[in-house]
DNA sequence: ATCCGGCTAA
DNA sequence: TTAGCTGGAT
């Protein structure tokens, strides 16, 4: 059972969001950047930030110019830095290896720094209009109910899920493009994941539906705990080096996490590991590239 | 508590 | 294939 093209498209036409990097005349390195700051992070806290890196960074030559830790500051508290270090790689390799122009293709764009199968996909669609299954966490969500009559995706490959969207994509090409934008702004704004607004769908036909909204059966998702990980100290830690203007003592960044120094600890390290944060020769820590030219 | 337009290393 | 990675809003 297909997912209505034109009911969809309709739908997406007159209720999809009017979000900054879907304006006409944005750039594929805009758009690229602000699917980067868009993997697990909300519409809403990438917004701002991303206006402001489409003025500062607005070709890859640019964002390669700047220092890590330049780009580190401007991240600020998005979450997930490693994201914003890849992205500054990624604008070198495009600056020095392809003309400061972001590919088209998705083999090459899986290539680059932070591009994964979603974004690569995402990229050749929203920046060049190809006709490409992109699968994110609401278009799996999406075809799990529409077409399977799931409460949720099963299995966690999204091999299954790229054919068929596939299958679904109009033959048109620049139709399936806005297709797929469409499909995730469902999955976004009417068929999410906590109550469904299923009053308010578009879709004249749905599986999970007929099939009576079954509840999820099957295992449930692994929770992500964050209070008390190492990811709750890591941030704490990079804040410290984010807010402050240059190389800090030890004691500085001990101080944000008193109680489990061993913990703190391993903390400490794996930023050293990821390339996050450099400790300079006199034994004091700053974020990565403080110290280059920027 | 739960959810965000995932990627990478192992 | 899975674990680890950030932080804010609801």
């Amino acid at each position: 059972m297909p997912i209505d093209a034109e009911a969809l498209l309709g739908w997406f036409d007159t209720d999809g969001r009017d979000l900054p990097w879907r304006r006409p005349g944005v750039s594929a390195w805009q758009i690229l950047m602000s699917e980067i700051m868009l993997q697990q992070t909300p519409v809403v806290r990438v917004a701002p930030i991303w206006e402001q890196w489409v003025r500062r960074w607005p070709v890859p030559s640019a964002m390669a110019a700047s220092s890590q830790a330049e780009v580190l500051r401007a991240w600020g508290k998005l979450g997930y830095p490693r994201r914003a270090l890849r992205l500054h790689e990624c604008s070198r390799v495009l600056a020095e290896e392809y003309g400061d122009e972001v590919p088209r293709d998705v083999e090459t764009l899986l290539s680059l720094p932070g591009i994964g199968a979603y974004t690569a996909r995402a990229v050749a669609t929203f920046a060049y209009g190809q006709r490409v299954p992109v699968v994110d966490t609401n278009v799996r969500r999406v075809v799990a109910r529409a077409l399977h009559g799931n409460a949720e995706p099963g299995n966690p490959s999204t091999t299954r899920d790229l054919a068929d969207v596939e299958q679904l994509l109009p033959e048109n090409v620049p139709r399936a493009a806005r297709y797929s934008a469409a499909l995730m702004e469902l999955g976004a704004l009417i068929c999410t994941a906590k109550n469904p607004a299923c009053l308010l769908c578009p879709l004249p036909e749905c599986a999970w539906i007929e099939a009576g909204r079954p509840a999820h059966t099957g295992p449930a998702k692994k929770v992500q705990k964050f209070a008390g990980t190492d990811r709750q100290v890591r941030g704490k830690l990079m804040s410290v080096l984010r807010e402050s203007t240059g190389p800090v003592e030890r004691a500085q960044l001990d101080i944000v996490w008193p109680t489990d120094t061993t913990q703190r600890d391993r903390a400490l390290d794996s930023l050293l590991t990821d390339g996050l944060i450099e400790q300079t020769e006199s034994g004091l820590f700053a974020l990565a590239g403080e110290g280059s030219d920027g």
